[in-house]
RNA sequence: GCCGACGUGGCUCAAAUGGCAGAGCAGCUGACUUGUAAUCAGCAGGUUAUCGGUUCAAGUCCGAUCGUCGGCUCCA
């Protein structure tokens, strides 16, 4: 039989050879492990092509596909590890993930030295080259084999596996599982693993089931590769905005204020203000109003939102409201009704429309206790918030507006590659989560996945992730450990404008309704911020930073020159300091350096009798002498065009 | 909210089985007056997150609360 590759080579196998000996061979001839194999577009294992002659490209851990087998396997070995260790623990499910895997269990929760005690047992296995055997079972046997072996969650999982359904298990010496594949031929090739971390986690994700306990693990073919991982992964740690934004005294939290409730400390405020400052402007130059809104309202408001009814449990809600004599308010979660306010004030023409109001809003949003993490989830933050109210015809043009916004703010920040695009959809199966009927939210999002694919918008489409009142465009961040969060949203609103009797007149002198989009600019502040610290490890672009001039006098001797130095910089609009201390140069370097600061300029007696100054930036290292005015214009340039230069000398 | 880990000067970490809370860096003071990554000396800094319990004795053991972290659920 011939097996063509991916690369296009072509082995030939004597008729009689054992696919699992092929399988190695191609292996053994890759340098890596083959795991299973595409026919025909589709995954298969190895072992169901024997004695075929077929063409198939071998799958191994270059592949997406042949990663997944390859974790998907180790899982395997960690849950047979545990069944030896506690065969009590019962047994639920255990995917491959991205960059890992887990497996959930019905047992006591995991300690670390539990987890070390697992690791070992997995080596043994792994030592023991179990073959892996695929086989099936009718339905009615499968179930009553899951039940003889006492794992009532694979028995929920089979009964709920559609009647036609073929029901494979894979079974490795004393362990079987119910599973799809594929998987290994064996597990010796299972080399470089490492068990990360346990926690819990719902049966089947619902809060209202079980709580398991869940292992975390990550696999690779090499030990070099898991070393780079682990590397990588403190790497990550070392850009964590939730540690790097407090070292570098941007934000800071206090037990006794609340969690949730971070402080911005001077330099993390100064940042804000930087973006806030830039965004309005922007927003100015394109067409927007600005509002000043309140940040309560009375309960009534958020009954004609509706979000009373549909997002009461995460607001603040002051006073009592099972007492009838008490006032009830609650902070706002959101900007929309106030800005619907402000454009019902005055009757609206066809002609004033689109009306786009903006309003740096603060928002507060009751999380659950386990749900706050650090800039990027909290209950109380600021975003750059807007409101559209525009004719039907002009959605597509405002909504291009909006995206266009959006994608000026990312690029600005140089986080256009960093992010994914998410069409929001609701959940045809949890009407009651949403206003309006399916017509409306269907029609709602043909409409805006048009003007998508028009936009020429890269996009995935997630069900059940849009606002209740319409669907949304979510662009997408991923933290330094790849977690997501929605980092700017644009939503289009059919619900609310009927809510709240909004309309317009139209040519013909007859009442309209407008639709409504909701979009933020950079989003949320605060989240913002953490992105950047997280993207620069805390080395910002000049114009983002709350120092970007230390000014160094070599002794006492030259400090009034160094101030004029300072101020000559300060006057220009430059965040400029001045190091006094009673240091040597090199330690006040050095000190600027682990502080961040773009630009060093050191003065001495050459510089004050020249009426020069040495600078020192982190683009180039020492610069030498030059004019106060030739390094002002530079920067100045330099923060007037946001520019994002590459760093090559202060990385660390 | 749920599961788990953790909480010692500003930071990083010590303090065997319960037995005098300690070091480095940072800070302050003084001396040195400094030329591109760390000058020297001295000093100060703590109700061990908070509250309660066990004990002759608690940083250490137990309970509660608060907070931080990793997940789950949630996320306009």
């Amino acid at each position: 039989m011939k097996i063509t590759l991916k690369d296009g080579s072509v082995k030939e196998y004597q008729q009689e050879m054992s696919v699992l000996d092929i399988a190695k061979d191609i292996s053994e001839g890759l340098g890596r492990a083959a795991t299973a194999a595409v026919v025909d577009g589709k995954v298969v294992d190895l072992r169901t092509i024997i004695n075929k002659d077929v063409e198939l490209s071998i799958l191994t851990f270059n592949d997406a596909e042949g990663r997944k087998a390859f974790r998907h396997t180790a899982s395997h070995v960690l849950a047979q590890a545990v069944k030896r260790l506690y065969p009590n623990a019962k047994l639920a499910i255990g995917p491959a993930i991205e960059e890992g895997f887990y497996y959930d269990f019905d047992a006591e929760s995991f300690s670390r030295e539990d987890l070390d005690k697992i690791e070992a047992e997995m080596k043994k296995i792994v030592k023991e080259d179990i073959k892996i055997e695929n086989y099936t079972l009718p339905r009615a046997e499968a179930i009553k084999f899951m039940e003889e072996q006492g794992e009532p969650y694979k028995v929920e999982l089979i009964q709920d596996l559609p009647e036609d359904a073929v029901i494979s298990f894979y079974k490795q010496g004393d362990f079987t599982d119910l599973c799809a594949g594929p998987h290994l031929l064996s597990t010796k090739t299972i080399k470089a693993f490492k068990l990360l971390s346990s926690s819990g986690a719902y049966w089947r994700g619902d809060s209202k089931r079980p709580m398991l306990a869940r292992i975390y693990g990550t696999a690779y073919t090499k030990n070099a590769d898991l070393e780079e991982h682990i590397v990588k992964l403190e790497d990550a740690k070392k850009r964590d905005h939730n540690k790097l934004g407090r070292e570098m005294e941007l934000f800071a939290t206090v037990d006794v204020i609340g969690q949730g409730l971070p402080l911005m400390m001077p330099k993390g405020a100064m940042m804000i203000q930087t973006l806030q400052r830039w965004i309005e402007d922007e927003e100015e130059k394109r067409g927007y109003m600005r509002t000043k809104t309140p940040l309560m309202a009375k309960k009534d408001l958020y009954v004609i939102s509706d979000h009373w009814g549909h997002y009461k449990e995460g607001m603040f809600v002051l006073g009592d409201e099972n007492d009838e004599k008490s006032e009830v308010f609650a902070l706002r979660p959101m900007t929309c009704p106030f800005q619907y306010f402000v454009y019902k004030q005055s009757q609206k023409s066809y002609r004033d429309l689109p009306c786009r109001y903006g309003e740096t809003s603060t928002l507060f949003r009751n999380e659950d206790s386990g749900e706050m993490h650090g800039l990027t989830r909290v209950r109380q933050f600021t975003i750059s918030e807007g409101h559209l109210i525009v004719t039907p015809e002009q959605v597509e043009e405002e909504f291009k507006g909006c995206l266009d916004l959006a994608m000026y703010c990312l690029k600005t920040l140089g986080l256009e590659n960093d992010v994914t695009y998410q069409f929001s959809k609701w959940d045809p199966n949890n009407k009651q989560k949403y206003l309006g009927d399916s017509e409306q939210w269907e029609k709602t999002q043909d409409r805006m996945r048009e003007i998508l694919i028009h936009l020429g918008v890269n996009f995935t489409e997630e069900e059940g992730e849009a606002a209740f009142y319409g669907p949304k465009l979510d662009i997408q961040t991923k933290n330094v450990y790849g977690k997501e969060d929605t980092m700017i949203t644009i939503q289009l609103d059919f619900a609310l404008a009927d809510r709240f009797d909004m309309f317009y007149i139209d040519k013909n002198g007859e009442k309209k309704r407008p639709f409504i989009i909701h979009r933020t600019s950079v989003g949320c502040y605060e989240r913002t911020l953490a992105t950047l610290i997280e993207k620069y490890a805390g080395l910002f672009p000049t114009w983002l930073c709350p120092e970007q001039v230390r000014v160094l006098p070599i002794s006492e001797k030259y400090h009034d020159y160094a101030n004029e130095v300072r101020n000559t910089l300060r006057n220009k609009g430059i965040k400029v300091t001045i190091d006094e201390r009673a240091e040597k140069t090199g330690y006040k370097i050095r000190e600027a350096r682990l502080d961040k600061v773009p630009y060093m300029v050191v003065v001495g007696q050459k510089e004050e009798e020249e009426g020069t100054i040495s600078v020192r930036s982190r683009y180039n290292g020492d610069e030498g002498s030059k004019s106060i005015e030739q390094f002002l214009s530079e920067i100045l340039e330099e923060i007037a065009t946001k520019e994002i230069k590459e760093i090559k000398v202060d990385k660390e």
